[in-house]
RNA sequence: CGGGCCGUAGUAUACCGGUAGUACACCUGCUUUGGGAGCAGGUUGACCGAGUUCGAUUCUCGGCGGCCCGACCA
């Protein structure tokens, strides 16, 4: 599936355009999502995502879920509230050590915290599950909301104290088996970005974290939005984050100051080997073939999904409003009747909603009762890639006007050239 | 967590120690109908609490909330 394949009547869509962004509102994606309707501030960092939001949203999500299903990802969800325990295990529940912790009791007792991250309930998890060699590798992703009690929210929805997120986790029998793992998972995260629209704006990053090695490597995409600011070189397809750039990471990577290129970037997936520590610290062992206790080779793997909607929202826009790829579009078309006294344009565009939508093309139709320039300023403002107008003048001349978003080439089309063109 | 700015209608703003105004939105009517229409009428508001005062939306303090800069950011 690659888009959800109903369609909508935007006179039936409870959202509304707004002329003006609220005033505390300051980071463009968040302005853009906002008066076009795909999201709802519920407080800092926090957002609610609405019908065209949810679309777009879940578009990615399915990329990304193609994308780790061909690595053999198994999706899964976990939970939101935690043990204490595990967290302890590893060192990590004191706020001292994680500051994002949001925490909370049980009236019948006893401390738990709310996800900000799921390593330590995984591998605890897996012990259900893992006890031979037989039983591995292991590889799982999910799709969840994380909550992280930031300090300072900011960047709109790409940097909230309520995100969702695409993590995954790899449990290998040892360290060439992670490795194998772990590279094909550079691989199917460049393919995401690709196929999001910022694969060429978008490096592999080398990046400090790694428990058991020297880098872990960040996807950075170039961006004016960005927090970080990383070092590349194209030709190489060298990328290195300021944080690691010293004269050892240089001569590692047999590259000079001098061939590098500083740009902001902001980062839209990390992934991190973890080697034996944390298997060790919860207990996740199995038995070789010759009867011994292994501790699992772990990896962790994560790609903000509400960022990089945030991201593309920022990178795929202009005055008028959101540009967004045709590949995480909320809708494929979007249908604007202009009313007229004369003919029946409601019909025909009732036909042209129906032929569509039975082809397979999701259509946003606006049969709403107001002025033209009003429709097109909000389907400026909403970004669906390809703008298809009923009017008593198309009506005349047997063609409806095509008009794509990026660029604004306008092309006259009748029906059956339509529907070829969208569903070829 | 340090520093700064700020809370007035659904949104954006104005004024003011003495009954809070405008624009957009919304409702009614008429006109209009290919780029955010016009006219007429209407609805909607001072974050919370304490203090000062004859009187506080305005001044003071506290709380809550928002934004920005920095720090932080698996």
């Amino acid at each position: 599936m690659k888009h959800p394949t109903y369609s909508a009547r935007q006179s039936q869509l409870f959202t509304k355009t707004r002329k003006e962004a609220p005033k505390d509102e300051v980071s463009k994606n968040a302005q853009l999502l906002i008066r076009a309707g795909y999201v709802h501030k519920e407080m800092a960092g926090v957002y609610a995502y609405l019908p065209l939001g949810l679309r777009v949203q879940n578009n990615i999500k399915e990329i990304v879920r193609e994308e780790m299903e061909k690595i053999g990802g198994q999706e899964i969800i976990m939970t939101s509230l935690q043990r204490k325990e595990l967290w302890e295990k590893t060192k990590r529940w004191d706020d001292e050590v994680v500051d994002v912790w949001f925490k909370t009791e049980l009236k019948a007792g006893g401390d738990i915290g709310l996800a900000w991250s799921h390593e330590e309930p995984i591998a605890d998890m897996m012990k259900n599950y893992v006890a031979s060699f037989r039983d591995l590798p292991i590889f799982v992703y999910q799709f969840q909301t994380k909550l992280r009690n930031e300090l300072r929210a900011k960047s709109g929805i790409m940097r909230g104290r309520e995100f969702v997120m695409k993590d995954m986790y790899s449990f290998c029998l040892d360290e060439a088996e992670h490795t194998r793992f772990y590279n094909s998972t550079i691989e199917a995260y460049k393919r995401v970005y690709e196929r999001l629209g910022i694969g060429a704006d978008t490096f592999v990053t080398f990046a400090s974290g790694g428990a058991f090695t020297q880098f872990s490597h960040e996807f950075q995409t170039i961006a004016e939005t960005g927090e970080d600011v990383i070092y590349i070189n194209r030709e190489k397809g060298i990328a290195i984050n300021e944080e690691v750039l010293n004269e050892a990471t240089l001569k590692e990577l047999a590259i000079t100051r001098a061939d590098l290129e500083e740009v902001k970037t902001a980062e839209v997936g990390n992934i991190f080997n973890f080697g034996t520590q944390k298997s060790e610290d919860l207990g996740l062992f199995y038995t070789n073939d010759k009867g011994e206790q292994i501790p699992v080779w772990m990896g962790s793997y994560g790609i903000g999904i509400t960022r990089v909607m945030g991201l593309l929202a920022e990178k795929f826009s202009d005055a008028k409003g959101l540009v967004w790829p045709e590949q995480v579009a909320p809708f494929r078309v979007h249908l604007v009747e202009l009313q007229s006294d004369n003919v029946d344009v409601r019909a025909e565009a009732a036909e042209v909603y129906r032929e569509l939508t039975e082809a397979g093309v999701p259509v946003l139709w606006d049969d709403r009762d107001v002025r033209a320039g009003e429709k097109f300023a909000d389907s400026d403002l909403i970004g669906i890639p390809l703008r298809v107008v009923v009017s008593e003048k198309t009506l005349a001349a047997g063609k409806f006007e095509c008009v794509h978003r990026q660029g604004g080439r306008v092309e006259h089309k009748s029906m059956s050239e339509l529907l070829g063109q969208l569903t070829a």
